[in-house]
DNA sequence: TATTTAAGTGTATAAATTACATTTATTAAA
DNA sequence: TTTAATAAATGTAATTTATACACTTAAATA
């Protein structure tokens, strides 16, 4: 068995977007380049792909390495190719998005000067990693009435008026209370807990959780989760 | 400025899933691999990146060099780096989704034996080029839904009994004449051209084109385009 | 025990989707 | 030239889903 030896071989990387949630505030997780070109610069946090790994796991790797989280909901989005997008090297990377539960205190390895910043106060990122963000969000926002991933960006117990601030943050504009909620419990995907979070209100408000396993049951049934057109 | 030269490289590839629309029929085109391993099986057609080109490129080239086609509607879909995913050495490989035309007698370069299956009859295919077909599926039923790519199957004028097959087919679904006509139009972005398609009966049926202009506006305009539900 | 705060709840209206059957245009055969 | 055959073209009522909208409840604190 021969080998493609005649072919190019190319540096391959991945690039994660990604994403936290705090209280009303959708947030991107940047880090502040510390070698040249762009030093200094606010970027992306990335990584080379190394031999005995696949894409997936240089993803977590590198998500790992820079929070501490395992476990993270992640999913390859595009792979970037043109032939000047890294100025040092020829690179292809692909981008990754990741979902983070911010109000678990996350810890940011510090070597890496890495910032949370409101999407909408992000600076201006090196490379194409502006363009990587851009297709990041419009995924999000896709993503988010397609499949149950808000709960991704929330603990895992939360109350309604939290999931509907995701979605509100996520999807860019106001929701109804009641017929947010009536349209989430019409999708029977909640448990709800006996059990209040008393930080917002003296009544306290009753927590959820999401039913993975209803859900998965659900899928399997012939169920596809949409969640659009509510006002 | 100095190189990434500690990192590994890697052969990257592009696989192509050429769907194309027959009559009734979705279809994908496939070739019979001339060389070892997995000599005389069923594949998708690929080809390796190039020093000088993007992922886009290739996978434009490698259409080309197939089909003849230029400009046919092409989508990167996903990265697929399982360590052994191809046995004879380590690659990396990007998945492209190609819709066809098929009416207009598209010629294939007989260099790649390549033949045209029904989905529903095609052969299992070498490496992991079986999973490739299968999430490019998805991804078609999902996009069908949501991207005016119906007619990127149909020849340029097409009548609405061709479009609704292309969408029952994909769909996997028998769909309403009259709902689905009437769904259509309220899109509003076909032009009705006085012309008739006298193969199919005595009456004839008016053709149609998709208006990409008036549909580039409306999204400009907040348009977004969504076929769903229709029975 | 009164006040304060956010949580929790229901319904009527509007919009979208679905189910469903007859008429029309044309050609070929009688 | 009339008739038969074929697929195209067309509209509406019933149902489902989405939207707009405001008062009551639970609990803590003063």
């Amino acid at each position: 068995m021969e080998n493609y030896t005649e072919q190019d071989k190319f540096l391959l990387a991945v690039d994660c977007i990604i994403f936290g949630f705090d209280k009303q505030d959708l947030k991107i997780l940047l880090i502040k380049r510390d070698f040249e070109p762009e030093k200094g610069n606010w970027s992306l946090m990335g990584g080379f792909l190394k031999k005995n790994e696949s894409l997936d796991e240089a993803a977590n790797r590198v998500l790992h390495h820079l929070t501490g989280l395992e476990n993270v909901y992640l999913e390859q989005l595009q792979t970037y190719s043109a032939l000047d997008r890294d100025p040092v090297e020829r690179t292809v990377s692909v981008s990754y998005f990741a979902l983070i539960n911010l109000t678990e205190k996350t810890k940011i390895n510090e070597d890496f000067s890495a910032k949370w910043f409101s999407i909408n106060e992000a600076p201006p990122l090196i490379f194409d990693h502006n363009q990587m963000v851009s297709d990041a969000i419009s995924w999000l926002r896709h993503s988010v009435a397609t499949k149950p991933i808000g709960f991704e960006l929330l603990p895992e117990k939360f109350t309604m008026k939290q999931l509907q601030s995701v979605y509100e943050v996520i999807l860019g504009e106001e929701l109804d209370k009641r017929n947010f909620i009536n349209k989430i419990n019409a999708l029977d995907i909640l448990i709800k807990i006996e059990e209040k979070d008393r930080s917002s209100s003296r009544k306290g408000s009753f927590l959820y959780t999401f039913d993975e396993v209803k859900y998965k049951a659900k899928v399997a049934d012939g169920f596809t989760f949409k969640f659009m057109g509510v006002k």
